[in-house]
DNA sequence: ATCGAAGTGGTGAAAAGTGGGGAAATCGCG
DNA sequence: CGCGATTTCCCCACTTTTCACCACTTCGAT
């Protein structure tokens, strides 16, 4: 399972560590694809033919179901990390997500998702500021 | 069943030690979330697990859900107690509770709640007097 | 006073993150 | 097609952080 937010830098080359803990996971490769709010998706392999499955299978009726599955499975790419654990960004996910320098890889159960570091942070404090509503979601959850 | 209040020491590795009669509840592992109020919440690795299930199975779809879980997710951390029986703060929940060196480790039924000494004291004295403009008080000290 | 357990501080080895060189592969354009 | 220019990929090297120990101190109980 991932979780954790890790500070890591996206160098000249377009490459990005992941993080040494996960690595394991990628082992059998991973897929990066165009993310929601605009971040990027890290899957590994096996978990993205799981996902690629189900948007597969969604129905192409209506509009924002198609766009968003043209968004996933469009943007997607395979990559391999390389001897130090790092995957290259392709130049269109790169822009896509606004990465800059600094980047966030943010650990989301199942996946990994990238940020750029100034958009990570203003959009962490936007969703702090609803406190409320997080203590009334993690009453759902049994956590107090 | 955790209960008790502790006054330890966030030291300069961001070290802080949990209370010896809690440790054989974490000896598979802790892990270390964002909490309400800027404090730190602490699970043992299986009373986590159900909340990540949880979390991991929300609906991606809507906006609020996904943030908040983000929010959860993105900010818990794995951690292993060292042979002293400490676990290690990664800087951004370090910043997020603004812990300073000395902590509260407060034992709530399933979890422990880690807050800085300061805020803690704060928080409980504005509590006893029954007021309920906690965040006023701490957001004129810059604290929320 | 002594012993043991708990809390705190510090050191050194190992691992993680980052940068860069150069070969191989790919692309673009005449 | 051919050739140069760019990108991708595989190493190697440097720096910083992390982690596993060891050591000291305080405090309470015997």
């Amino acid at each position: 399972m991932f979780i954790g937010e890790y500070q890591h830098v996206l160098d000249q080359k377009k490459r990005v560590a992941i993080p040494s803990k996960f690595r394991a996971k990628f082992k059998k490769g991973a897929v990066v694809t165009r993310g929601l709010d605009s971040c990027l998706f890290i899957y590994p392999k096996n978990e993205w033919e799981v996902i690629a499955a189900k948007l597969g299978s969604m129905p192409v009726g209506e509009r924002g179901t198609r766009s968003f599955v043209r968004l996933m499975l469009a943007g997607a790419v395979d990559a391999q990390l390389d001897s130090q654990g790092r995957v290259l960004i392709p130049a269109y996910l790169k822009q896509y997500a606004k990465l800059g320098r600094n980047v966030v890889i943010a650990g989301l159960f199942n996946r990994l998702e990238m940020w750029d570091k100034t958009i990570w942070n203003k959009y962490k404090q936007s969703a702090e500021k609803g406190q409320d509503e997080i203590a009334e979601q993690l009453g759902k959850l049994g956590m107090y």
